[in-house]
DNA sequence: CTGAAAGCGCTTACAG
DNA sequence: CTGAAAGCGCTTACAG
């Protein structure tokens, strides 16, 4: 790349100091140059095709109006999802965001951080994975503005905007308790991560609160970075023995789509032999065959909110703000019977 | 924040010039200075917690190991498909990506490109809206390094990475030719595209090979921001009539998982009464009831080697790298019948 | 009021 | 060889 043009280039071919170049350009101290010069300035930097060097402005005011965002995975469309809403909501106020993809590991995670914060991010918006906690706190001290978003630490006092996913799994659970359901097994990932204890604790809840058995062995946890497989040994598990499941709930979106295929393959029937709920809305779901429920999560509030605290929280220290949204739940009809 | 802690900070602690500290935290000039002092420097430096401000780094150096990546909609299956891997290759090499969707606006395009050439990123990868080639040339003018990504302008000698469009077309509807289909229609995009006008090019001549009806009115072409009402229309015109279609090239994921929804609802058979093929994959076609094929981009490959030929036209000037990867044409079989 | 200087935090060419 | 200075391109506090 050539050279671009500076503001003393401006300045040198209008015989002005760049400082008034700066204050023109900038419609600062308006007041202290004449309609005509402010013109003739204005005129050149077009000419000239001037832009300004924002890297340069970033390192004299300190603020480069950018933001990290730091996602499971962007792939995921649950992620870049959740990234649409910030790049639209930032776009509104002039920022930029830098994106990374923290693949639910704590120490590539903590890399993120530190190379977003290098580039002197003004704040951060971050999807937290399992034991990343001493990162959180790290940012804590630092006074670096950020938000969590879609899990959280119950434990640190934190902005953050989340599901209630209590009452998000406790509500998909009672319907299927409604629907008539007596046997409700849970696939989900085994995981510190709060968000995914609170599912077991609002599936849990809602056995409980029907006189249901809550069963440990209804609980199948598979690893994070599960490939299918483990997924369908899970739901085979669960539907053999003396005392198959009648319903299933989801713990998220990607056991959801590889569940449901392999459910597809197996001679029961949705929803007579198994009723289904899951979380999260994946485009996948509205073509499975049969009849099933979702948590809808709502991917627009939740990124518009965090997005607008972090920047709030980056104009002027604000208080903490926890936000805890509630999902719905959808009934979702088939396309093909 | 605070203040953070700077070279000028270790240098007074150490007792020697921010010059120094500099060499020796970027291992430059190791000669230059005793391995004891250097080691002093370093410990320093990690006792004080520096990190350095890439920002003034940048702003001297002239390189912000920043790349900007525009696609039509970071929320869509397959712009962050290809945003992941260029994230995974551009991270490799140290670099970092801003990420921004143009939503198929030449003029929001413009604005980013602007605003990512004002944060001084040091190439970009774009995937260009119609209608962006003033846009692209600017960027010639400017010798900015950039390669563009799934299209391209034909008529422009720039880096790209994109499918053989038109052999993937081909391909497909040669696939449903030979397994019987005589009269295929095609729905698309009205789009001055050039992928677009490919796949249409490369659905005629198959037909045209095939000694096979080539009529306009068996293309139909939807708006690309088009909602799913447009699409059923174009799909419910060709099966009407008194030459229904017997088979369906779909040109882009969205349209497909438009239309096989709408399909769904069809009392028609798939692929009995209609045959399908698909530009892209996309996990919701997998939930489809019945057996139809795609055609599959290689996503890996396509970031990765955009990504790999922008970096090499950043650190050196180097020749125009145009490819056309091949796609590969798949059967996709049902998951229940 | 307004101009010219200082300085953000680095890197590196250059004088000694 | 090595230290201290210049300078990247801006913004803005401050001297006059």
């Amino acid at each position: 790349m050539e050279r671009k043009v500076s503001l003393k280039d401006i300045a040198q071919k209008v015989g002005v100091s760049t400082a008034l170049v700066s204050y023109v350009l900038n419609n600062k101290r308006e007041n202290r140059v004449s309609k005509e010069l402010a013109q003739r300035i204005r005129e050149v930097a077009t000419q000239l095709n001037y832009r300004t060097n924002q890297v340069a402005r970033s390192l004299k005011t300190n603020k480069t109006y950018t933001i990290g965002l730091i996602v499971a995975d962007i792939a995921n469309p649950f992620s870049s999802g959740l990234a649409r809403i910030i790049e639209d909501e930032a776009e509104q106020h002039q920022y930029t965001v830098i994106f990374s993809s923290s693949d639910e590991n704590e120490r590539k995670c903590g890399k993120l951080i530190d190379t977003l914060l290098d580039r002197q991010v003004d704040g951060l918006i971050i999807s937290p994975p399992a034991f990343s906690e001493h990162q959180v706190i790290y940012l804590q001290e630092q006074q670096v503005p950020f938000v969590l978003i879609d899990r959280y630490f119950p434990a640190l006092k934190t902005n953050y905007v989340a599901l209630d996913n209590y009452g998000a799994a406790f509500k998909g659970v009672e319907h299927l308790i409604q629907s008539g359901c007596r046997n409700i097994g849970m696939v989900t990932y085994d995981s510190e991560l709060f968000h995914l204890q609170e599912r077991k604790r609002g599936y849990t809840a809602a056995l409980e609160k029907h006189h249901l058995p809550v069963a440990s062995s209804l609980i199948k946890e598979v690893d994070i970075k599960a490939d299918s497989e483990s997924i369908n040994t899970a739901i085979q598990t669960l539907l053999s023995g003396k005392e198959p499941v009648d319903a299933l709930l989801f713990g998220a979106n990607n056991i959801a789509v590889a569940g449901l295929k392999y459910i597809s393959t197996l001679p029961v029937k949705v929803p007579g032999d198994l009723a289904i709920v899951s979380f999260d809305e994946t485009e996948a779901l509205e073509f499975f065959y049969a009849p099933f429920a979702y948590i809808k999560q709502p991917l627009p509030e939740m990124g518009r909110l965090a997005t607008r605290i972090l920047l709030e929280s980056i104009e002027k220290r604000s208080a903490t703000t926890q936000i805890n949204l509630e999902g719905e739940l959808i009934l979702k009809r088939p396309y093909k019977i």
